[in-house]
DNA sequence: AAATTATAAAATGTATACATTTTTATTTGT
DNA sequence: ACAAATAAAAATGTATACATTTTATAATTT
């Protein structure tokens, strides 16, 4: 969408980041000249880079989200339903050498830092999902991915218990080519993803 | 999003509508100046525009979409798996009111005309879609809608048969409080209109 | 003639100026 | 002192000019 070195990818990039690491203070209104301002460019690419957050619901009428507990609830309802359907299609379609790449995510979360492991955890979540071959679905759980990355640094940085290990179990599933098993398991995982991070939070 | 009235508004409903007429050739490529110049606007407000239609599908790199069939069932796959899951909460939480504004839609379908099909069958899937009280949910079907709209024409003109009485069984469902029913028959309902469909064209 | 490079032109990206709307602050009336 | 009305200002919406990139066309080489 946004081409990749414009102004509006590195506008949309930088407030983002700053969103997700709590710069701001939630609920606070961000205007287009404080931004353009403050990154050194003009209205015209924060612009397109406030509507993009404002799609992907880190922004609610501009303002920085301050996300009640049904609202990281219902993202996730989505994103299970999704992502469980994903991880049926693996275990049907999933080929060797992506099988390889899974296994590859599950080896480097047990052995990497924090940072490693939330990197290679999210490519085991995209690896299940992009094996739906489904680009509708796809594109819709990509859109999710910075609500996402908040649980993913919740469930990382404070050490659920297990986590790896049900990545594991999922593995093998798709692995055996047991769909129902293997969506089960992925409903089960991000279910206990939601518990802990609620009540890390 | 976008404000209503503002010429970036009426840019979308615009363009949106030619496309989904099929008043431009598919594969077209839209440029912001001839469109520009054809609505009477700067480049401004079609800018906007056409990153709403790309959000949607509608555009593809600026040019209008031609689904493949694969692409057609991609979307009808998400669909199936939130409304049906939607279809499922209906069962449990929709109130008296709504239950009754479902059935007004299915007499409306019964004696209308086409075009008062299409919004009364629209408005019997937006029920049971809001019944589900997930915003992330609403707000996932509601931007697939323009695709669906392709469909719900298709359906209604071509006059599927049972297209209402799948409506009457779903709602009956809801009624006794059945959510695997209601699910199973909202999965049923879509799997035939995605079939019609696909054979229609 | 096919492929490659150079050139022109068209389209998109960005900045800026102006218009309109929304918000905030202030005044006025009760 | 409180509410409604109003004026000021701040923010967003739109138009336009300029910059950069992309695409199409023509020229050149093999």
């Amino acid at each position: 969408m946004l081409k990749k070195g414009s102004a509006s990818q590195k506008a949309y990039e930088h407030i983002r980041d700053k969103i997700l690491n709590g710069d701001y203070e939630k609920g606070k209104k961000l205007t287009e000249v404080m931004l353009a301002e403050d990154l050194g460019v003009s209205r015209t690419p924060i612009r397109e880079a406030l509507k993009k957050l404002e799609e992907e619901g880190l922004l609610v009428n501009k303002r920085v989200i301050n996300p009640s507990e049904k609202d990281l609830i219902n993202t996730f309802d989505v994103r299970i339903l999704l992502e469980a359907h994903a991880c049926r299609c693996a275990a049907s379609f999933m080929d060797a050498s992506e099988l390889q790449e899974l296994s590859a995510c599950i080896h480097e979360a047990r052995t990497g830092s924090n940072e490693e492991i939330m990197a290679a955890n999210k490519r085991f979540h995209d690896l299940i999902v992009h094996s739906s071959r489904n680009k509708v679905l796809i594109e819709t759980i990509e859109r999710m991915q910075s609500i996402i990355f908040l649980f993913r640094r919740t469930v990382v940085y404070h050490k659920r218990p297990h986590l790896i290990d049900e990545h594991e179990e999922i593995f093998q599933a798709i692995e055996a080519r047991d769909p129902a098993l293997a969506e089960q398991l992925m409903k089960d995982h991000l279910r206990a993803d939601l518990e802990f991070s609620l009540h890390a939070w």
